[in-house]
DNA sequence: AGGTTATATAACTTAATAGTTATATACAGG
DNA sequence: CCTGTATATAACTATTAAGTTATATAACCT
């Protein structure tokens, strides 16, 4: 998958919150798709659909257990889109803030002398 | 809009590539629409909807000048996600790392020996 | 007032998503 | 081999999303 496509498919897959909720119990480490599904008051094919979407976006990796299929974390497309958001950190972050201040004080002061 | 409800939209905001063009191109400074649609093979009114979308996850701004409505960037909604993810970070960073390699290290040692 | 420019909205089409129930597959264990 | 358990798939429905064209609104300019 090219990384635009990974972006879109990564975004996509954590726009809906059954499926960040699974992600946050896989933090804890691995889990089957029964017991990932108890907490939700949700079919098990829903899950099994949510967990399918997880995995095409890379997020999530399966392995095998007898007839289990248990679903493990896989943090390399949550880097990704850390990275992603990066190019954008310097817009909250403190030393834009000091701009951001700077230019709202001069806009402020314009406004004063405007109104003399 | 309570806070989980945000992270859906502006997750699903940031699933469309033309809109993290548009905001990539509004990381630069403000732009109108006419302006922000010209790179894109797309009508205006696409580019319309894509800034609704925008601007209803909080992603965007809009101002008044004369006939134009110049878009502008927020970092709000950016500086939530890159926090949500934040609680991820610990398994891409080089503490974990040195954990997983450990673990890694140890299937192998494993594995090597039952096939001895 | 009338024409031009910028943007938004309406109505529509197509495709994708999230869920359902019912069924199929695969393995485990007596 | 038979049964139960875990998971996946199929077929379906309802909702949402992304695009289109045509039209409406709003402000500028002469």
């Amino acid at each position: 998958m090219k990384p635009a496509n990974r972006l879109n498919a990564t975004f996509a897959a954590l726009a809906d919150p059954t499926r960040r909720a699974i992600l946050a119990r896989l933090a804890l480490g691995e889990v089957s798709v029964m017991e990932l599904a108890r907490p939700f008051a949700m079919s098990q094919p829903a899950i099994s659909k949510h967990l399918k979407v997880l995995e095409r976006a890379g997020l999530i990796s399966r392995g095998r257990d007898a007839q289990r299929r248990p679903c493990r974390f896989e943090p390399r497309r949550l880097k990704e889109i850390a990275e992603w958001i990066g190019t954008y950190r310097h817009f909250w972050e403190e030393s834009f803030n000091r701009l951001d201040q700077y230019l709202e004080e001069l806009k402020t002061k314009e406004k004063t002398r405007d109104a003399k």
